[in-house]
DNA sequence: CCGGCATAGTTACAGCGTAAACATAGGAGG
DNA sequence: CCTCCTATGTTTACGCTGTAACTATGCCGG
């Protein structure tokens, strides 16, 4: 039984859902909780709110504009879960530790999110021409190292090799490459 | 017009293809230097061998088979190119480091077959139960991380942490996450 | 020469993303 | 208060997909 049952609705079934969009998206990230992203279908979504599947597109214009829906909250949850370890840290360069430790740790709880994440190519900065969204990046890392990327300067490449580090061992944990291990995390981002 | 001339075959069409599977390997990564793997269809794939979609049924027993072929034969070019280039730096420190040039530079030049090889299951050591190939990896880095993971001695870690650093590197550049800057990788590697 | 078996083809089905046409309701203007 | 507009949701339909069941083809050993 999919179904979140979030909502202030009294199981009545009004002809209009009242917020759909965010019922889509909330029902899509419950989803993404134990399926993987290229399984999910627009019409499973749809059915998961009780709501037919052509109405998605009176609120997306097509199935890649829900799954970036999808993606750009899961940024958001990542860079707060980020932004949250390093204040409990203290700031500082302990505080970066954390950072990247919350990072893989994001990953391994959250792997079908995490994953869309960096398949949406509307998130990309690199690509994505009408780049709506390249300024609100909520990942520390990523502005870190788009500065970086830019002056080229020493500690850009610090910032981009932090990222690299941590992205590659959550991507490598997630492909069951290497084993997910808290020590290996620990010992490879110290 | 996908289709790739391969083969010795005079044009003629027996019923019997010869080696259908074989050719529909080739054509899948004929196929994925243009295209992503997940837009990629057995259908397509046959039709390009110019055979039906079910005849594919015979050599593989379906979809996720076809593509594992596939990635099998990237990580064996993946392997290659890094052994390769080891060698031509002479081995050695310089020639572990090329070996993550060489890595990088791969994905890089094939993006979708280096995706596949890590989207694969059955390609991964901590999954697939009927690991008949987790020794066979050809992968440098993965032999190294490997033995790292079970002695979990100080040099493995290092081996983890390079693996990480390149891999990471490798998919923030193909998700566009990053620029795919040459002095970028020189940098971060070094 | 022929019979069987490996190989390929045909047909069929459910599920997908999505376009077009239609239905419903809730608020604005008279 | 009634009416119509518009935003929202539904029905139906199309071509695509992966794959199961059944049929056709042709090579190789007896």
């Amino acid at each position: 039984m999919p179904v979140n049952d979030n909502t202030v609705n009294t199981d009545k079934k009004p002809y209009h859902h009242g917020d759909l969009r965010d019922a889509l998206i909330a029902e899509g990230l419950c989803l993404l909780d134990s399926r993987d992203a290229e399984s999910l279908s627009l019409r499973e979504v749809a059915r998961g709110v009780g709501v037919s599947a052509t109405s998605v597109y009176r609120h997306f214009p097509d199935k890649q504009a829900l799954m970036t829906a999808l993606a750009l909250e899961g940024l958001t949850r990542l860079g707060a879960a980020q932004r949250a370890a390093a204040e409990a840290a203290g700031g500082g360069k302990a505080g970066f530790a954390e950072t990247g430790r919350a990072y893989v740790r994001f990953a391994l709880a959250n792997p079908a999110l995490f994953r869309l994440i960096f398949a949406s190519p509307a998130l990309a900065p690199q690509k994505a021409a009408g780049g709506m969204h390249s300024e609100a990046s909520t990942l520390l890392l990523a502005n870190a190292a788009a500065a970086a990327a830019q002056d080229g300067g020493e500690a850009g490449i610090r910032a981009i090799q932090a990222w690299a580090v941590v992205h590659g061992l959550a991507m490598l944990m997630l492909d069951g490459q290497i084993p997910e291990d808290d020590a290996i995390i620990d010992q490879a981002i110290g």
